[in-house]
DNA sequence: GATGAATGAGCGTTCATTCAT
DNA sequence: AATGAATGAACGCTCATTCAT
């Protein structure tokens, strides 16, 4: 956690070190990311850093959790359109398109996020890395329980591997878009989305349902 | 590539240096990976590795493609026994499940593969990565151009697109069983990827041909 | 170029690094001068000295530079007291002189000078190399051809040629005193030098003038 | 010096060593010039290098030894053509010429020579580089005395001053040529060592004399 | 609290020399 | 005598972190 010193910053300040923090990270990764170049770009001295931050671990795992906050918030904010909704694959549509929204207009914040899965050997981020996960398929899950009593979908999947499933497809979804984000985005990459929620929510459909 | 004197080396010298190099690979990535480490536990010295690799560039190219032959050559061994299959749905379970016993066979092999993806601003690698990816996408292709023509499978979908969809399914198999080497595996990872092969293959399948 | 750190440093501090650089450069060349031995002598830590100079190269850079802008200035200085001197040969005697008393009073600074010479394969140095070595022909250059518009001299001369030879005896001179530092060197290196320039000049002289 | 079992090595190979040798030595200097390099290009093992000679040093010692002799000789054999010849300044026009010649028939050799004045704190090579000096100037000293004898020359001059000008002189001139190599040099070059004999010539002569 | 200079363990790499066969 | 693999001290350089002001 940041000092009582940091948070008394005046916002511009902090949210200048903040915002290079992000983009470094992004950018580079955990590792190859200098404090030196932080403080640089921050202009702020070193010394001041590490009154700050306890180090860049600290850091971190300060910008992480924040990243993942700031998602959070986001996608709630993007499903109170969907409250209401009956259909289990109407929301996940929703949500996939959420998760996409949120990665386009924050590209680095959510490059920070799919960076996570790329650093080895950091217990205290597997932590992090869980809870963030357990986060993103607990909705899944939940969903996925009303969606079998409504016999929406089959009633033979294990909910837990299945909301694994439609977590990563997400995923994937996304580090296509960072990896290739010149491609011009919305127009490319809803389409594809698009798809892969409609092959596994065909996949998924129980087809002795009567669609509605 | 290695130098003629590597290549000259006793097996059990020349096998110990690979297999050190594929392990520290594969546990801590590339950066995080030592020469020191590796001539220490390799009980080489230090010089001796300078003889034998360019420098650690060349080392991790040299058992990078390694890994992607030595993967080429068992996934290739395990899909003889598909030979003469004409349905796509059952290659495809097949092709999967080369995947993963590669995987559960040379865990560490596996990790460096899957470490690739996690390498940041290495113009190098990103052509050994775009390589081994379409070594990986192209066979699915192939196949899916058949099944379509046999209409097995819906025809209007993109070819690319759902090959890296199925692609990248597996991969994420291959994550989750990486990622938790813990599991008992051959029991947990089976029913795993059995189901999403049957999901994502429920939903592919073109629903007007009767199933044979 | 030294960064900015460097210049802030403490005068003391900073001539210490500038003058046992200076020294280690001379006693050895550049090749065999080890950055290790300068923090060693001048007493910080290593990283200092990469907070201080970008690399090696850098430092020599720093020093040659600044030796270069010594000696002119030296040079400019000692040379006042002849303007107005209408004889080429005395003016000639009076620069002999200059650089001979710039080596005497800066031994090593003018060794790191004739080391330049002495560097093979460095693109960066032959640029600096050729620069000094025309503002050292350059000045000779305008003397010679009001020689000869004075008829002091003879007018079948190439000036190029000319200049690059006086410009080398001159240079011989100062190898001469460099090398053999432990002569007595004012009362010995004042005939020497002045029988060079007495010689030269004499082979130089118009002999259908009359000397005034 | 090389050992017993250099000397009895087949005259091809041998020559080899010592050609790749000489080329190495007069392309990079000493330090620059790595066993590593020559081995390879003599194909020869590391081990037989050490079998021939006792280290680098004795190496170069042996190749430096070895241009002084073939330089010695060449000079010798050029100067036959000028025996009788009563004038000075056409015997040190020829010894210049010889100079000349010698380098620009054994190129790398001339320059392995000069390289030597560019070594610095070995001991050991101080004293071959003082020989190989006196064995220059000393030539020169003796048609000095002849030359004062016979009044063709001042005679208040110190004779060991002006036999190590006109020595340097000479190298002066080998420098010129050995960093110009590009210059179509019998063309170039000769102007400009004749118009530095004819200098320091007049500016030597007894001008009492009548010119024979 | 801010500053920025100081630190040093540790990295990848080089190369003359030695050693075992 | 020939081979070529083995050695390791030493190099230039990096960077997270500490310290003195």
């Amino acid at each position: 956690m940041p000092t009582k010193t940091f948070f008394n910053l005046a916002d511009e300040k902090k949210n200048k070190v903040i915002e290079i923090s992000i983009s470094l990270f992004a950018e580079r990764g955990y590792t190859k990311t200098q404090i030196t170049e932080i403080v640089k770009k921050a202009d702020i001295a070193k010394g001041s850093f590490y009154q700050y931050f306890d180090d860049k671990n600290d850091l971190f795992k300060y910008i992480l959790n924040k990243a993942i906050k700031v998602k959070e918030d986001y996608i709630k904010k993007e499903l109170k359109s969907l409250e209401g909704e009956q259909n289990f694959f109407r929301y996940w549509k929703g949500l996939n398109k959420a998760n996409i929204n949120f990665a386009l207009e924050n590209l680095n914040l959510a490059r920070v996020l799919r960076n996570v899965y790329k650093i080895k050997n950091f217990e205290l981020f597997k932590i992090i890395k869980r809870d963030y996960e357990k986060q993103g398929t607990d909705l899944i899950k939940k969903w996925l329980i009303i969606a079998i009593k409504n016999d929406e979908i089959k009633s033979d999947i294990n909910i837990g591997y299945i909301a694994h499933l439609l977590y990563t497809a997400n995923c994937f979804i996304i580090d296509y878009l960072l990896e290739n984000e010149e491609i011009d985005t919305q127009n490319k990459i809803d389409p594809y989305a698009n798809k892969i929620v409609e092959i596994i929510g065909n996949g998924l459909k129980n087809s002795r349902k009567k669609e509605g």
